[in-house]
DNA sequence: AAGAGGCCCTGATAGC
DNA sequence: TGCTATCAGGGCCTCT
């Protein structure tokens, strides 16, 4: 699921929702999350208020008024849902349809003194929740990204710099976490395609004119996938628990055998393997 | 330097 | 119906 749309999204939704509310505590159902859940989270955020929420790349930031921050990684399957209290249960008002919310896995739970409760879900549980002094945050966690691609540091220079001497795929380069900071296979896949480059093309061979499309077409793909509301595989939901519609627009994701849909070309969306993760692309418009 | 492979997990789907 | 195998959007790590 949890490309950078999704989580943008999310973060969107949560700093309407939560912002500025006080924790009244937080249940931990199961710890063992990819990194495992200190139980002090509880005590160490009780009280305290959420003044902001942000992202970094694929990563949720929550900010509080001490001297720490929640960060939160959604891993391969995390979900994050906000339902409200009435008459004493907790039900969709307009915060989320009942129906929908899922019953296995919901490993964290963060009550809000307003009524408000915040539900982590993840049945692979490759996610996780840290809690760390602000400082440490950034210069640890941010030294070892690289940037947002909406971020002016994501340019023609930095991406020259960076490919230097280097013969790597160029799908590999996109997805390396350190070179851009939100991509997964999804968007990559897309992105290539958008740019008409092949994913196994090896960055040494790329022109300027490659590199300055590359950045317009990830911050024009990534831009649509938010606009739609981030993309719903297998798990993905908002939290109000509907479903993003990116899904729809998806190019080559997925698309094996069918035709390409760029108009005046032939070619049909091929599957191959690179690190072991599908990539799709058109052999004949992908050069 | 680049790439392959393994590992952390559960669940959906396909094939028998 | 029920078994088993394979695969899944992330990100670590080690080995060659």
């Amino acid at each position: 699921m949890p490309e950078l749309p999704e989580v943008e999204i999310l973060k969107r939704s949560l700093k309407k929702k939560i912002k500025f509310c006080k924790v009244a505590k937080i249940k931990i159902h199961n710890a063992n999350l990819r990194y495992k859940v200190p139980q002090l989270i509880n005590q160490n955020l009780k009280n305290h208020t959420v003044l902001n929420v942000s992202r970094i790349s694929k990563y949720l930031i929550i900010d509080f008024n001490f001297s720490k921050k929640l960060l939160i990684h959604l891993g391969m399957t995390g979900t994050v849902h906000l339902v409200k209290k009435n008459n004493k249960k907790y039900t969709n008002a307009s915060f989320y349809h009942s129906s929908s919310l899922p019953k296995k896995h919901n490993h964290i739970e963060i009550y809000f003194k307003n009524n408000i409760k915040m539900i982590y879900n993840d049945p692979r549980r490759f996610g996780y929740f840290k809690l760390f002094e602000k400082k440490y945050l950034l210069n640890n966690l941010i030294k070892n990204l690289g940037p947002d691609p909406f971020s002016s540091k994501f340019n023609y220079n930095y991406i020259k710099k960076f490919i230097q001497n280097k013969k790597i795929k160029i799908k590999i380069l996109l997805m390396n976490q350190k070179f851009l900071g939100g991509l997964g296979n999804i968007y990559a896949n897309e992105i290539l395609y958008n740019c008409k480059l092949k994913p196994t093309k090896s960055v040494n061979l790329l022109t300027k004119k490659n590199i300055q499309n590359l950045i317009y077409q990830s911050r024009n793909t990534l831009k649509k996938a938010i606009k739609f509301g981030g993309s719903s595989i297998r798990d993905f939901k908002k939290t109000d628990g509907t479903s993003g519609n990116y899904q729809h627009n998806f190019n080559v994701y997925g698309k094996n055998n069918t035709n390409c849909p760029r108009y005046s070309c032939t070619g049909s969306i091929k599957k191959i393997l690179i690190s072991k993760r599908s990539s799709f692309y058109c052999p004949k418009c992908q050069t």
